[in-house]
DNA sequence: CTGTTTTGTGCAAAGGTTTGCACAGTGCGA
DNA sequence: TCGCACTGTGCAAACCTTTGCACAAAACAG
């Protein structure tokens, strides 16, 4: 069963396709006679005007592409139920890619969005990203263009973000006032903007309570668990070990945790142990795991508002939302 | 910038856009000078056919849908991951639905499809799911369609699953076989169809070991981890409590882990605990849950590569395959 | 009764591709 | 020389909608 056509419609009632059109849309000069017998005869065929063609006449698909690492971090899966609810609301459907975390894959994906004529796009960036290029030819195209959580400096586009530095800096204290004094800390990417937030947070809560900052205790991971395991690792080997650790992801948290219950060392008793994004796992492993909430579902509605915003009036300044998070404490820092 | 058409380069090189737009296409009537000259141009301004244009006129869209519960089941996740790469590779978009479970999200889901024409469709059934009127119609508009996972008996399409019934009765024999001797099952909603099937599975493993079928230890949950929490309280405080649950999904198994451990109760001293589906959350709890372990990444391919052979070929039979799982024993249940 | 506005509708183009058919030119066998 | 096949290209339709413009009829003002 074919879905049905404006013209098959229009001959049916002896009258043009664009009259059909016209008296589908309401337009003034159509009788209101035959705006009835048109919608009605609509109506019991179920007419639904056919997207494809609508596309192509009038440049615009309704669709806005949204491009994370990995939808399985529960973060992203969290901030897309955002961004699709919001777009719902407005009547457009979203087309949802994973870089991976990698450099290629992201610029595949942002072409093939451009290329598939995306009304606007909504980037968390890749880990591997250091060039931009790709997002400035969204720009020059006239895409509106949103990044969220993972943000890039360099680009002047609307940006949703949580205070990392702060955040951090929070994290790091909460660890200071309850005994810590040597602190690690498992950082990511050393490009990735959001850990070098984070990082400098870290360093802020130092010189905040007159701890010295050691370079040693920095452990450099990439997103993976193996790596947050074998730099847990590395930091208890140390000559001179910490007392706590603070992770930038719960996802390196979790494998640290791992790696220090696979080395006997007990949390909090030996080791205080801070994470980030409050992963729905830090509250079932043992014990619960201290971590920074953050609203990733809130963060991805703001982020499509802000596109929205641009698509409805592209005169529309660049915006910088800043949200907040708040530090949960549970016991994997010793009270 | 403009993306460039064939209508340009045909004017540039004085011939007619049927010309390079065969001449792209390497069509044999076209002479190998004009192909050279019109190949060599098209690399040139990097010519990209308008995809709106030829979804149009070719009534395809090289998109195929994917509706999945959620997506932040991680299941889900690497099932979309499994679907994501072969689609890639014969050169399909993939757009994915959340159903959330609803089924009226599932139904909006199919219309916004199928309006936007996709190719073919891979869907795994919300757990409201009980009429399937919405996937006839797919099928009646000659739509290629599988399933995976939760899957729909009722139809005739091809599906992917697991051996839900072997599988659960595997996993409740290991129970049997570590000393359990009242097994409590918290089970899905009644209405789905693999749930009920893992049920099956636990009545046989009870027989096959001569044990009596109490019906007061059945506990149907919907998904969320509060009824799995509530229902796991309910079994502990039973007149004749178990000594053992096998649960459906890992998130009823830790929501059932949290309940034990806030009411005192030790895993798997007093109560031995089996989940299914080797969520990676299962491996960093304490103790690590036996599980059963599937590859979803590989049922997502599974269930494309089903839908290329049916697109590629509407007269192919309709096919069901049945994935290995396996058994993964730790420390829930006592050795 | 003429001239102007208003009202209701249709024609055709546009959006960018693909493709059946037609046509002109060339080559070749008889 | 004619007929035929083959080669290379272009025209125009089709996919389905939206919309500027034109046009006819009706309404209305003077």
């Amino acid at each position: 069963m074919k879905p049905i056509t404006l013209k098959e419609i229009a001959e049916r009632l002896n009258v043009s396709t664009s009259t059909v059109s016209r008296a589908l849309h309401n337009h003034p000069r159509i009788s209101s006679a035959t705006k009835r017998a048109v919608q009605a005869l609509a109506q019991e065929l179920n007419f639904q005007p056919n997207p494809l063609a609508m596309n192509l006449r009038m440049q615009r698909t309704k669709t806005i592409g949204v491009i994370v690492p990995k939808i399985s971090y529960p973060f992203y899966a969290s901030a897309i139920s955002g961004i699709e609810s919001v777009a719902i609301r407005e009547g457009y459907n979203i087309v949802i890619c994973q870089s991976n975390e990698s450099y290629e894959r992201e610029v595949a994906n942002i072409t093939s969005l451009l290329l598939s004529r995306v009304d606007g796009i909504v980037v968390s960036l890749a880990g591997e990203t250091e060039e931009y290029s790709h997002f400035q030819e969204v720009l020059d195209r006239g895409v509106p263009l949103v990044f969220f959580n993972r943000i890039c400096p360099e680009l002047s586009v609307s940006q949703v973000v949580i205070d990392n530095f702060s955040a951090a800096r929070q994290a790091v204290g909460s660890l200071i006032q309850h005994g810590c004094r040597r602190i690690g800390l498992l950082a990511g990417p050393s490009k990735v903007n959001i850990s070098n937030e984070r990082l400098r947070g870290y360093q802020r809560a130092l010189t905040q309570y007159k701890l010295p900052f050691d370079p040693d205790l920095i452990a450099h991971c990439d997103y993976s668990e193996a790596s947050g395991y074998a730099q847990t690792v590395h930091l208890i080997q140390l000559p001179n070990p910490p007392d706590g650790i603070f992770a930038v992801s719960d996802r390196l948290a979790i494998a640290a945790l791992q790696a220090l219950r696979d080395h006997g060392i007990r949390i909090p008793k030996d080791m205080a142990l801070v994470g980030f994004n409050n992963d729905p796992v830090t509250a079932v492993v043992s014990p619960p795991l201290t971590t920074i909430d953050q609203n990733p579902e809130q963060m991805g509605e703001t982020a499509a508002q802000l596109l929205f915003q641009q698509l409805r009036n592209s005169k529309t300044d660049i915006e910088q939302v800043v949200l907040k998070t708040q530090l949960l404490e549970r016991n994997s820092v010793k009270k």
